[in-house]
DNA sequence: TGTACATCAGTGAACGCGCGTTCACTGATGTAC
DNA sequence: TGTACATCAGTGAACGCGCGTTCACTGATGTAC
């Protein structure tokens, strides 16, 4: 055994096993079915169990939050190379949020940010680290930009692609070839020269 | 009295007024707090009374989205009178979205519709006949457009100003000058010739 | 004009259920000497 | 190498609470004749 505590051993393992029980949990059934019992349930562990692991719903909802939007970080910035092409990279993202799971969770997590103030901290972050990520693409696509245009662009960027998430996913409307097309130039537009 | 049952006596007011108490609650402490005992608390009535007029939680939660819906519809139309500038309507859509009250309702809507059968055709019919005014706007406006190309416009357009709500309202992100320029540019290339 | 009756507005108590949390417990595994 | 001990993994029962729903009830208001 490794007797680093907490890093690499069977509890770790558990850990991680538990906090995917509960984010699937989370995208199929929704941020109100997120209880205790049903997640210890779905794990097949005791509630007694679970709770040896996050004494508190509170720890559990944030533990599962910061390695949704941790992952979410590790998805975008691949696809955010520079050395790609702009329309490329739009499709992609665009691809990504066709799973309404994903796109299930963020409403989730937007409401739930609407609510408590720490999920709102953590939710803000990640949009900070993703206008980032679209910023430094642009910088390196076109240096002529200013910062501030650079990071209004990519500001309303993540408008577009965000609330197009909503509507190509079946939850507030579905896809639309021609819909996509205009999406796709107005994308580039904004990432373009 | 009128003698027209459930229309204007005293019965239809106290309904209307419990609705805007299950509102405002569903506004300030979010979808999971809109329970019969908090509404009938914050209406100041007995839970017994409330039944009397919603004899259930789901009777009670679909007669607010409806009427929050209608009224968005109601707030909407007049926004996008093809009589006016596009600047302007732009400006004024965006602006409803500043108060962060109506943004905290909608993203509790798509988390509802998200698990919500019913409520997500409710929220589907509402961005359908959205989509209708922009589309109507623009027919009006460049009749050279085809009607594909109007649907797609519309629709992107409402995607970027449902996305933009959330990064305008202190939600996801709080509003930003360079990027709203930004955006009423891009919104004003969606709705311009 | 008066009375009997139906409907509507509002009260109050009780039900079973799922929830988060607390806590005392047992067995397994690693560590110190 | 062996043993005593600390820590970790996992169990099980119980708590008080808020929830939606059911149901029997009382008083007010309108209607029929």
């Amino acid at each position: 055994m490794s007797g680093v505590r907490g890093l690499s051993g069977k509890g770790a393992q558990r850990r991680e096993q538990l906090l995917d029980t509960a984010e699937e949990l989370l995208v199929t059934a929704g941020g109100t079915e997120l209880s205790m019992r049903a997640v210890a349930t779905a794990a097949g562990v005791r509630l007694g169990h679970l709770q040896h692991y996050f004494p508190t719903h509170a720890e559990l909802v944030a533990a599962v939050l910061d390695r949704v939007l941790a992952r979410s970080v590790e998805r975008l910035a691949p696809l955010l190379d520079p050395a790609r092409e702009e329309d490329a990279l739009v499709r992609e993202i665009l691809a990504d949020q066709e799973d309404p799971r994903l796109v299930r969770l963020f409403a989730e997590l937007w409401a739930l940010a609407a609510r408590d103030a720490s999920v709102a901290g953590a939710v803000q972050a990640f949009y900070t680290r993703y206008r980032e990520l679209v910023s430094a693409f642009l910088a390196e696509r076109h240096p002529a930009l200013g910062e501030e245009e650079r990071h209004a662009r990519a500001r309303v960027f993540i408008m577009l692609v965000e609330g197009a998430s909503l509507f190509r996913s079946g939850l507030a409307g579905t896809r639309d070839e021609a819909a996509d097309a205009e999406l796709l130039r107005t994308a580039r537009a904004l990432l373009g020269p």
